[in-house]
DNA sequence: AGCACGCCGACT
DNA sequence: GTCGGCGTGCTC
């Protein structure tokens, strides 16, 4: 007598929904299953997913009864019970679902796409004559094509609602529905040759070059493929072979026909590395480096992770690469984190000088493809995907023995994501991944988050310094200018003053170059009438339109909208129209004016919008076909110029004076980093601030690039108003099209969590900006500080949000968490 | 999140 | 009458 087992599996999908949904899986699958492999599941009336099988049990479900799955979509998992942990871990910080993690976690071309698709069953079930206008002209659309999907009907018949018109022809027996998965995937595969087995022996050989007398071309390929294979030992791709042996490839065909010789398919991985050139224990090292190596090395005896506090150009690259070099020899994983893309070229190029082959670049910019040959690369553990380079999305990468992570350029605030959840900060994720996976972590940066230098000096992690440039060539010497006294003193030509100027001149004649720095795009980023007050706002977003000379433009910088330049004030019709404030491309225009011999370009999301623009920009001033370069923050991150005689920064104050705890830091982040673009291997360059503050204490801090200074002061700010490091925020922002439901909502909201948390709840307060395409803002904001638990409090808040949700009127109030925000 | 269902007002 | 709007509930 057998007792019937019914086998259950908990799927996650990948959708905003917390629970896992649970199927039941026949006999057989259950031994083919587990944990990690994807499936395809139903899901609603007409939708297949694809989940991740999570856990494998015998409990049948208790309220409702569960569909079967579809199929199973793997032969072994693809994600490790590492890595799910991680996911899980992200998922409960970060107060996102698992789905989330799952869907922007796992390649999409791994996560099948499902479409519906309507196919003839018996089309002539019914006469014509019975058939509705739509139906007839469905059957009709169903006799010269295969198949139809749902969107073709919407077109065929010029109707939205077309399903239960579908339904009640599959009810009739006249079309089918297939839920048809598609694997978007496909493997590259290469034709390869080889020799047919009949002709292994000796004497089969002789024969066959006897017979291939009179077939001279054919004679020369078969000599060609011995030679070949003497030397290559295994199958020789269809198309070198064509080439190298300099026959034709219907000689090659023919001996294929004649079953001389056979192809086989191979898969062949997209991405294709050159060997290794150099070697890592070859480069030496100065003093600085060596000890900050040491160092590294030293704190990894017993932290987990170490901060590289290095200024601009005094070469971490080269620690960096010792450090992986370590684990290399060892056969681990090394994660190199950028912050972004856009830079890496250099450093790929770097990398693979010394890694070769076993370098391996993921990133969203890639391919579909090119991201999952890396992906399973990296789960197998191959050698060709050793050492990769990535930014944010590379910490989901299936590792299978990960021991170092290396994140460069910490400090930014790329690293943290926003909008589409997962809201995670790559950084922080990094260091728990490199926790499961008992790895080192290192953070490097030339001006290091407040954040991460707190937990250096409290010892939570290491600390390494590399204080001197390389070559000892000095830094960059910093000049402010008081532009209130340029002002009353009449030495301004537009946005410049005289210093600045004259300074940009002399660096010009010097055949130098220089990099001008304003943090804002656009011509100018308001349009104010001078007779009512009135300013032009975006019709979507409560903020000011930005005039965009170049294109005679109007346009919001939040949600793209745009419209010709406004002849008079729509507010009172008088023509007095006038800009305030200024931007990149107002700058260029005043220099070309005042330098009208300079070769000047801008650098800005404006001007980079192509896919190569980028490139083609930073080439050009490469190779010195520019003097001038103007750009906003784009021209602060990593890139390595080696001719900038001068760096000028337009306006310090315009950062400074940013509404927001963090804008100090930013501030000097910033300037720090831009000014490093300044001065050559062995000169000193210079720097020109422009301010209305030279006292400010923070352009006083960057002025002598006293981070320490500049660090201490910050923690006593954030101590004394209570932010970040001092305590934790997690901000809730609430949206919704209408103002007056918003307001009511996000005090419900507030007011509820205020009973519920020990903890300071602040808000609601409507944004800076209150209003992004046509969607109201509010915010409310927990502080909590670090004696609490905060996996507790998390719970509490989403406990309050499901009483929240349940409420009619608020449930299509989006609520968006966003722990640790930036 | 989707998506269907169901109930309302606005038109050929 | 039908079409499309949107509020509501559900998805294993």
């Amino acid at each position: 007598m057998t007792v019937e087992t019914s086998f259950y599996i908990d799927v996650i999908l990948p959708i905003p929904l917390e629970r896992m949904f649970t199927y039941t899986l026949s006999a057989p699958e259950s031994h083919l299953i587990a944990p990690g492999m994807r499936v395809a599941v139903p899901f609603g009336k007409s939708k297949v997913y694809t989940g991740i099988a999570y856990r494998l049990h015998n409990t049948p479900p208790v309220a409702y009864e569960a569909k079967p799955i579809q199929q199973v979509l793997d032969e072994a998992p693809i994600l490790k019970a590492t890595q799910l942990a991680h996911w899980q871990w992200i998922a409960n910080y970060y107060m996102c679902t698992l789905g989330e993690v799952v869907r922007s976690g796992v390649p999409s071309a791994l996560l099948l796409e499902s479409e519906t698709l309507i196919l003839p069953d018996r089309l002539d079930a019914v006469p014509d004559t019975e058939l509705s206008d739509d139906g007839f002209l469905v059957i009709e659309a169903l006799h010269h094509q295969a198949s139809l999907r749902i969107k073709d009907v919407m077109d065929i018949t010029g109707k939205k609602k077309v399903l239960p018109l579908v339904q009640q022809l599959v009810a009739q027996g006249l079309l089918r529905l297939q839920e048809e998965v598609q694997e978007k995937y496909r493997p590259k595969t290469e034709k390869y040759i080889r020799l047919h087995p009949y002709y292994q022996g000796e004497e089969a050989l002789q024969a066959l070059l006897e017979n291939l007398e009179r077939a001279p071309q054919q004679r020369k390929a078969l000599l060609h493929y011995f030679s070949e294979y003497a030397q290559q030992g295994k199958p020789l791709k269809i198309k070198d072979f064509e080439q190298k042996s300099g026959v034709s490839m219907a000689v090659v065909r023919a001996l294929i026909k004649k079953e001389i010789f056979e192809t086989t398919t191979l898969q062949a991985d997209r991405i294709i590395y050159q060997a290794g050139e150099e070697s890592v224990a070859a480069l030496t090292l100065n003093t600085s480096q060596t000890k900050a190596l040491n160092d590294i090395q030293n704190s990894f005896l017993y932290k987990s992770v170490c901060l590289l506090h290095g200024v601009t150009g005094s070469g971490k690259t080269v620690v960096y690469l010792k450090l992986i070099q370590e684990v290399f020899e060892r056969g681990g994983q090394v994660l190199y984190l950028l912050p972004e893309i856009a830079l890496t070229a250099q450093l790929i190029h770097r990398l693979k000088v010394y890694f070769g082959n076993a370098v391996a670049v993921y990133h969203s910019k890639y391919s579909q493809n090119e991201r999952v040959e890396v992906w399973n690369n990296v789960l197998a553990g191959n050698d060709s995907a050793k050492v990769i380079i990535g930014a944010r999305s590379a910490l989901f990468l299936p590792f299978a023995d990960l021991k170092l992570i290396i994140v460069d350029e910490e400090h930014e605030q790329s690293f943290k994501k926003f909008d589409p959840a997962p809201r995670y900060h790559a950084r922080d994720a990094a260091i728990y991944l490199a926790h499961l996976h008992e790895a080192k972590c290192l953070l490097g940066s030339a001006t290091p988050s407040i954040e991460s230098f707190d937990n250096a000096q409290k010892g939570k992690y290491g600390l390494a310094t590399l204080p001197k440039r390389y070559g000892e060539v000095l830094l960059p010497e910093i000049v402010l200018v008081d532009l209130k006294e340029a002002y009353r003193k009449k030495r301004m030509k537009g946005h410049f003053s005289e210093l600045l100027l004259n300074t940009i001149k002399t660096t010009i004649e010097q055949r130098e170059q220089v990099i001008l720095f304003q943090n804002r795009r656009g011509f100018a980023p308001v349009l104010e009438c001078t007779t009512c007050g009135h300013v032009v706002q975006c019709p979507n977003c409560d903020v000011s339109l930005t005039y965009h000379h170049g294109k005679r433009q109007l346009r919001c910088h939040y949600c793209g909208y745009h419209t010709p330049m406004l002849q008079s004030c729509p507010a009172c019709g008088n023509s007095t129209l006038d800009t305030k404030g200024f931007g990149t491309e107002q700058l260029q225009e005043e220099i070309l004016e005042l330098l009208p011999s300079a070769r000047v370009a801008r650098m800005d999301l404006d001007t980079t919008r192509g896919k190569y623009a980028y490139n083609r920009l930073i080439s050009a001033f490469e190779a010195q076909e520019l003097d001038i370069l103007i750009g906003t923050q784009m021209v602060t991150k990593g890139l390595d110029f080696k001719n900038v005689g001068l760096v000028g920064i337009m306006n310090a104050d315009a950062l400074l004076n940013f509404p927001d705890y963090r804008a100090h830091e930013r501030s000097f982040q910033l300037m720090v980093q831009v000014a490093g673009r300044a001065g050559r291997a062995h000169k000193q360059g210079q720097v020109l601030i422009q301010t209305y503050n030279p006292h400010h204490p923070v352009v006083q801090h960057v002025s002598d690039y006293r981070y320490k200074a500049f660090f201490e002061e910050q923690t006593v700010e954030r101590q004394q108003f209570k932010y970040p490091p001092e305590i934790r925020m997690i901000k809730i922002t609430l949206k919704h099209k209408d103002f007056n439901t918003l307001t009511e909502a996000s005090d419900w909201f507030s007011a509820s969590l205020k009973n519920v948390l020990t903890v300071k709840v602040l808000g609601p307060e409507a944004p800076l900006i209150p209003r992004i395409r046509n969607q109201y803002l509010m915010t409310i904001l927990i502080k909590l500080p670090h004696s609490k638990k905060v996996s507790q409090l998390k719970k509490d808040i989403k406990r309050v949000q499901r009483s929240f949700d349940s409420i009619g009127k608020y449930r299509r109030v989006r609520v968006v968490y966003d722990v640790d925000h930036i």
